[in-house]
DNA sequence: GTGAAAGCGCTAACAC
DNA sequence: GTGTTAGCGCTTTCAC
């Protein structure tokens, strides 16, 4: 820490360190006299106002928190940037934290912010994260919540996802329409949100298509990729293998084309594949990857911009938000019907 | 801001607030009796220490500022996860901000951390920023700047980055020994220290092979993907067009596989390419791509925990600290040899 | 071993 | 319009 405080200009301007707050806070109790004068030494001195005596002060940070399971996949990268956005925009500061999809961490980082580092919380949980009492604390706390991506239904929180349901739906659809007769989803962490919709929306395709959809259709995968492409490996060899894949998560993605080239698996004739992800690759694979493209972005922004008209406004009521972006489902080369 | 504080804790067990502050943190001053009294009622209310009040008087935020251009491609991204592991294993926070590639609001970034919010800054510049006066009055002002990745030549400042030249000359002995003639260097923003090392990596190589290395071999992109298209494929349409390019950073690769796939041109034997990049779907490319993968994940820790050191050791020179960590060719089909 | 007091830098209520 | 005062919550020196 540094340099000039309220109470040098006071001393130089002879006045009382109150009266220079004020001015700089453009004060209508100030002279415009005085105001110019403590304005102009401040910029001579390039003062900038010690951020932590004032959170301690009024109370209030002017920072929140983003906690993340990882920055890895390009969702939670355009996600930050769509936080960052409206943060910078609102003169708020972000903190990161990265639970590392380990629940144990993310409850350490959330008792943390009971003493009031942070003003608001923005979060998408961890694989791990079947329960919400480290969330509910801070909530009594007084501190606003706002789940994205990976939220969690039973807590009374704003939720800003994308429609997981009917991407998945609509995924599962466009399959069977292009002669899927086999498909399998890939999936990770069976407690997660995102997964479970999925899953919903993905059997409930099947069911409307008067296909029984087996728990068997659903390969729960890890984060070890040399494991995952193992699992799809053994799916992809089996007798009844599926003519169908749909990677539910951005790193499922690799593994099957890997795999699927390895075992001479021609896509999209022999295996047609959809993977939810952003990746700008998926155009330049070969073939191209017809992918479910999530709002990262929006969500990221909309999260956002939901917290702070809830840290802003005295009566909003951040619990009622319950926002659903919507996906795109782009269809590419990896979906072409047979001829 | 909530709850319990010091004063709450000292009043229930009949003690001073001082005692209670010696107790919580071990002091030897304080008998073990009182200690385990204090830490009980402390567990018992779930007490966390405001932080800014601590900070306000130790002078000292224990958070330091990342500050990046943007988290779009997968560098950025894997470098903020070996910043925040350091981090959260010190017990440091992590404010990040970003200056989408703009001069301006980096330094709004940078001066506002004069007023000691930050003990310490982990910088990328921007691709506008030519000057660091705006860095040079942090570091006078005592916060103490590593500098990763987009380093800064003309700066006493530690600096943290991967062996740009070299990475480059081996990328363009590849594509030579692999038989290519001419070689176009596709490069962002000139005034980067990460370009023009790639470029001179680049055209020390075509010295050394006798080849003649004009400034039209290199080709300047911008941030726009639909305008780098064009770009490329005036390049790929020229009488004199290359069969050799080297996409110095990880966007400019998805145009050159599109565009080369709309003209027709066949990945390797037509054209060999070499990207910049840690996309994991280099290797599902097809064909797949040769990278010079960066070790993101560990500048970003490398950067931290020497940040770190400098923020505890009282006589350890951060300036003097300028590490170089190495890139690595991997080398896939993108560049086979040609029959 | 414990307490009292001062102060980090800022702001807000109240006085004049 | 400006000054005074008190205090946010914590730490640290100095007394006892």
């Amino acid at each position: 820490m540094n340099g000039t405080t309220i109470k040098q200009l006071a001393k130089e301007l002879n006045l009382s360190a109150g009266s220079v707050s004020k001015a700089l806070k453009d004060s209508h109790e100030i002279s415009s006299e005085t105001k110019q004068k403590v304005l102009a030494l401040a910029a001579k001195y390039h003062y900038t106002p010690n951020p932590y005596a004032s959170s301690l002060r009024k109370r209030k940070s002017k920072t929140i928190a983003v906690v993340l399971p990882e920055v890895a996949d390009s969702f939670f990268s355009l996600a930050i940037n769509g936080i960052e956005s409206v943060a910078q925009a609102k003169g708020y500061h972000v903190l990161i934290y990265l639970s590392h999809e380990d629940f144990k961490r993310e409850e350490q980082i959330l008792s943390a912010f009971r003493s009031g580092r942070v003003d608001g919380i923005l979060i998408s949980v961890s694989e791990e994260t079947s329960q919400a009492d480290h969330i509910k604390e801070v909530l009594t706390a007084g501190i606003p919540v706002v789940f994205f991506d990976r939220i969690f239904d039973d807590i009374e929180a704003a939720k800003i996802s994308t429609n997981d349901f009917e991407g998945a739906y609509e995924a599962t659809r466009c399959l069977l329409e292009r002669g899927c007769k086999k498909i399998s989803f890939l999936s990770i962490a069976a407690n997660l949100s995102i997964t479970s919709k999925r899953v919903q929306g993905f059997q409930k395709a099947l069911h409307d298509a008067h296909i029984g959809a087996t728990d068997a259709d659903v390969l729960l995968c890890s984060n070890d990729m040399e494991q995952n492409c193992r699992l799809i490996r053994q799916l992809l060899e089996q007798r009844d293998k599926p003519d169908g894949i749909i990677a539910s998560v951005e790193k499922l993605v690799t593994p099957v084309y890997l795999v699927s080239k390895q075992l001479g698996m021609a896509i999209p004739d022999d295996l047609k594949v959809i993977g939810f992800t952003n990746l700008h690759s998926a155009s330049i694979l070969e073939p191209s990857l017809t992918t479910v493209t999530q709002p990262a972005f929006e969500i990221g922004k909309t999260a956002a911009t939901v917290l702070f008209k809830g840290l802003e406004e005295k009566h909003f009521t951040l619990s009622a938000q319950t926002i659903t972006i919507p996906s795109m489902l782009v269809e590419r080369a990896s979906t072409r019907g047979n001829q």
